[in-house]
DNA sequence: TGTAGTGTCTCTAGTTACTAGAGGTTCAAG
DNA sequence: CTTGAACCTCTAGTAACTAGAGACACTACA
């Protein structure tokens, strides 16, 4: 049995965010002391990694919960979880293709001024002013 | 001058929007009719454009707040706005590498379940309960 | 001039996933 | 038995909007 604050190290998800979790009925409420502080069991732990590693991976709380109804249910259970990590995948992606586009337009942008040396006119502020200077869309 | 509504069709920036950032500072209050209300003269329209291209590059309202105080001082300005051009681009590039690690976990994770036909024990959710699993960081 | 319908006004509250702080209680060590 | 760290609940704040309520304004048509 473990405190919140030992749960927290061993998982590194700071206390008032395993608190948070359980409110948002992530984390099943644990046992409490006589003195009502949580106490854990490795059960808890390891859902807790669970949703650590999620998270870190970037599924939101409702995907989250609904994989771990899906841990319930061990027949259909794989499609469904497969769905979600794929859906999880594509969004990653797109995020990406994004994320590329702008780098590009930041770079040209960031680059006009010291590359033509202009000085009175910042190319920043005149590329943001006006879209039309833009080679990519975003 | 336009009404509110003009201003989000030329901009392609929503109605309530577009009050948030007048509330927020970045947008002049602008002219009232006599029934109250917001009419906007072309200067409105530049400035909300150039916003709306900032955020659609990433930047922050905070940095976009910068952005056009600078916009009032030409002296020194361009090496201000560079930076923070600068500064976005690395954060943009820092999110791409996270992401791309991320995805290479997530195409792992979700192409194991097909791979080896495992049916009753889901890699998916065996994976994301065990990050020993994983191949990368994140 | 009347009226219908759309646009606009302000204000409050909700979103996501936490984080910070106040004010009070409990636990564990010495 | 006392001290200090850890814990409790509750409220409010974060970013950048979005949604909805209820009331008022503007425009076009008859």
């Amino acid at each position: 049995m473990f405190s919140i604050g030992e749960l927290s190290k061993r998982t590194k998800v700071k206390v008032p965010t395993i608190r948070y979790y359980e409110e948002m009925g992530l984390l099943a409420a644990p046992e409490r002391t006589e003195g009502n502080q949580r106490r854990y069991d490795v059960a808890g732990l390891e859902r807790l990694s669970f949703i650590k590693h999620a998270r870190d991976l970037g599924f939101s709380i409702e995907a989250i919960s609904e994989l771990i109804v899906l841990q319930g249910h061990p027949d259909r259970s794989c499609q469904a979880a497969t769905d979600i990590a794929v859906s999880q995948l594509s969004e990653v992606r797109a995020k990406i293709k994004r994320l590329r586009a702008l780098e590009k337009e930041l770079v040209r942008i960031s680059k006009g001024c010291d590359d033509e040396g202009v000085s009175e006119n910042c190319y920043v502020l005149a590329s943001l002013a006006d879209h039309k200077l833009c080679h990519h869309d975003h």
